[in-house]
DNA sequence: GTCAGTGCAAAAGTTTTGCATACAG
DNA sequence: CTGTATGCAAAACTTTTGCACTGAC
């Protein structure tokens, strides 16, 4: 069986680099290590965050802010990232060719389970259909209390 | 019989002085004005776009900005509104007094619809129950093109 | 009268932009 | 070589905060 991690990535670097020669951009290594950076940690980032991982990662190559905006918009424009907001501010970006997940997560320890329903995503396709919409991504998060918290909080 | 839906403006007023007197805090004419244009207008304010809308409607007021996002965390610190945040563009709120619903996000324009689907609350409740987790809330927000943008966008 | 609320302006926090330089193609 | 991309800093926005004054209770 083939190595699934470095076959994602090599044809994920492989459609962006199409991508840019299409629109007659530039591969750059600021460029790479941003997708890099944001397939290798499967979590959402704000730009800041993601900014400062990779000055922390790549010193050397010295990554400004703006080229973290600039590029993160362009993935978003190209359809390669997607983002959305939590919080109070600013979005969160991830890479649009994820497997696709969501989660649960308990009010009480935090612990955060991942799932996904093919029913339910079915379900928002023909929600997204019946009001003209198309769609593009979706953030659903349960909130509860898991197995073990229930026991816990016999008080 | 009580309609279910739309909790009247004068219920909505009076539990927001009380909310108000029990945390010893004051009633405005700011505070009362802001609740009102919420409530009017179904639809839901950035908070510039309430600005805008109340000097335009009640010019002698005179109510700053900083007033608004104020009483517009206020509100929904106290649960009476709810915010959704949509990217760059910031916070969008809405009040509290609506029966459930989760809400489709285009996300070139920012046009929030409302929607509300039985079967996927349904499958929720299931999937917790599968893991063995309490489900006390969620959060679903769907991501797409709405309609009007997806004809703009064919340039 | 007391103290929270307000407008204003300044500050803080984010994201974008202008520009000279670096560098991919 | 020719432009696009970049880093930097300034600018543009959005939201919060400090302060003196106003006004609800």
């Amino acid at each position: 069986m083939k190595k699934f991690e470095n076959v994602e990535y090599d044809t994920l670097l492989v459609s962006f680099k199409e991508i840019l020669k299409r629109n007659k951009l530039k591969f750059t290594s600021q460029r790479e290590v941003i997708l890099k950076t944001l397939y290798s940690n499967n979590e959402h980032f704000t730009p800041e965050g993601l900014h400062f991982l990779i000055k922390e990662k790549y010193p050397k190559l010295n990554v400004g802010i703006a080229t973290v905006y600039r590029t993160l918009n362009l993935l978003e424009e190209s359809d390669v990232a997607t983002s959305i907001s939590f919080g109070t501010q600013g979005k969160k970006f991830e890479l649009g060719n994820k497997p696709h997940h969501d989660h649960m997560i308990c009010k009480n320890c935090g612990e955060i389970i991942e799932f996904e329903d093919k029913a339910i995503e079915r379900r928002q396709q023909q929600i997204a259909r019946e009001r003209g919409f198309k769609l593009t991504g979706h953030l659903m998060q349960l909130y509860g209390i898991c197995g073990i918290c229930q026991k816990q909080i016999k008080k």
